[in-house]
DNA sequence: AATATTAGTGTCAAATTTACACTAATAAAT
DNA sequence: ATTTATTAGTGTAAATTTGACACTAATATT
C-alpha cells in the first residue's frame, strides 16, 4: 500500500434505512430498538461489510429487517458530523426505502423489535437519526412532487382514492380528488383495470396498474404534481 | 469501546469535488492531475481528517485548490463500489460546487496541475471519477431547472444575456429570450442596477444583482425553468 | 324500496406557457 | 456627421394547464 494511503484514519461506515411505508391512512417510518442502550427508538443499520457495495448493504440491511427484496431504495445523504456517534467516530449513509407494506412478512418483529411509527409522531431517536428522518421527509415530498414514486408504497393494484390518500398523507393536505385523478391519469401512467375494489365502499373503486414500461422510461420525468 | 464496534472494519473516506465553472461560453469542470499516477485527469480531493464533518473537509480542500471560501458547495453521492480504488477500499462522497471564476486568485496552478474542462470535452478520468462527473451534470440541470442556483456560477453584476448563455451551456440548447427572461425577471428575485455592461456589445446590458434577501428565503422554492 | 356512502366525472375562468418579430441603443466604420 | 452593424430589450395572441367548484352513479346496507 502506498505511503499517502497509509498515513490516513479509517473510519467505521454505517448505512441506516429510512423505511417508508403506508397503511391507507397515515404515512409511517418503520423503527426499531437496538444497539447502545436497547431503550433507545432508532433506524435500521447495520454495517458495511468489506465485500459490498453502500446500496448492496443497504439492501441486505433491509432484507434482514423485513425479508424484503426488490425494494425502492435510494440513497439520501452521507452523515459525518465527527461526534455523531459519541462512542466512536462512524460515517453513515442513509437511504429511503419505499415498501409496500403489504407485502413483507411479518418476520420484522421475531429477531428485531420493530414499529412502525407515524411521520406526525416520532419517538426520540438515538444520535443524528431524528435529522435523518426530517431529511428523508422532505426528500420524499420533494421527490413525489414530479416523479411517480409514490406508487411505490401501494399495492401493485391499487385505486385511485387509495393514491389520493397516500399523497394526502405525505403532503399532509387534501387534494381536490377531481383534480388529482386528472393530473395522475393525464401521466397515462396508469392502466385500468377491469376489477373493483370489493368491501373498502358500497360503490367499488377501479383498481389500478402502473404501466411498467413506461414507468421505468419517465423515471426522469418531471410531474409537477404540487401546485403552488 | 464495545465489542459491536470493535469487529467492524474501518475504511478509507475520501472527499472529492466536482467544481463548476462558466466562463462567459461554455460550462467547465476544473480537474487536476495528482495521485497514484500523475498521468491521468482526476477531480480534486482529499481525505477526511478525524476532526471533520465531511462538508467541512470537502470545503477545506476546495479551498486549499482554489483558495476560495463560501463557495456553493452540496453533497452530491457517496461512492463505494468494493473496487472503486484499486489499491485499498476507499469511500468517496462526492461534492458538487459551483464557483465564480473570475473570483478566484490563480493559486491554482501554483501547488496543483490545474485545468478547466469543458463538460463537452472531458478527457478520461481516474476511478470512478468520470461517473461522479456525470451524475454532477445530472443534478446541476436538474437542480438549475427548479432553484435559483445559477447565480453561484456568475459574477455578483450579471446581465440577462449572460444568464442566458449559462442556461444555454448548462442545458446545451438556446432559449428564446423573450422568454427567458420574462421567466427569471417573474421570479422578483433579480435588482436591476443602473449600470450598463461596456465593452461587450455595442448597445450595452443592464447589470443585475441577486436580491440575497430574498434568494436565502426561496433556495428551496420551485421555478420550474425549463419547459417541457 | 329507500338510504347511505364513496366513486367518478365536467366546466369555466384564470394563469401560465409557448411561439414569434420588431424597435432601441450604441460602437465602429465611413 | 452619417451610416452601418450588432446586440439588448420588449409585446401579443393562441394554446395549454391549472384551480375552483357540484352533481350523478353504483352498490351495500337497512
Amino acid at each position: 500500500m502506498l505511503d499517502q494511503y497509509k498515513q490516513q484514519h479509517p473510519y467505521l461506515l454505517a448505512l441506516d434505512s429510512i423505511i417508508f411505508g403506508f397503511d391507507g391512512e397515515s404515512l409511517k417510518v418503520l423503527l426499531v430498538k437496538r444497539g447502545v442502550e436497547e431503550k433507545t427508538w432508532s433506524l435500521m443499520g447495520g454495517w458495511l461489510q468489506p465485500d459490498e457495495g453502500l446500496e448492496q448493504a443497504a439492501a441486505r440491511i433491509l432484507f434482514e429487517l423485513t425479508g424484503l427484496t426488490n425494494v425502492y431504495l435510494e440513497q439520501l445523504f452521507a452523515f459525518g458530523d465527527p461526534h455523531r456517534d459519541p462512542i466512536v467516530r462512524t460515517i453513515s449513509v442513509a437511504y429511503f426505502s419505499l415498501v409496500k407494506v403489504a407485502d413483507y412478512e411479518s418476520k420484522i418483529s421475531e429477531t428485531f423489535q420493530a414499529q412502525w411509527f407515524s411521520i406526525y409522531d416520532l419517538p426520540p431517536l438515538l444520535f443524528d437519526h431524528g435529522d435523518m428522518v426530517k431529511l428523508a421527509i422532505r426528500r420524499l415530498r420533494y421527490k413525489a412532487a414530479q416523479h411517480p414514486i409514490g406508487f411505490e408504497l401501494l399495492p401493485d393494484k391499487f385505486t385511485i382514492p387509495q393514491l389520493k390518500k397516500l399523497y394526502d398523507a405525505i403532503y399532509n393536505t387534501d387534494f381536490d380528488k377531481r383534480n388529482f385523478s386528472r393530473k395522475i391519469l393525464s401521466t397515462n401512467l396508469l392502466i385500468k383495470l377491469d376489477e373493483k375494489q370489493k368491501g373498502f365502499s358500497k360503490r367499488g373503486a377501479y383498481y389500478y396498474q402502473v404501466d411498467m414500461a413506461k414507468y421505468q422510461q419517465t423515471t426522469d420525468s418531471f410531474l409537477n404534481f404540487i401546485p403552488s
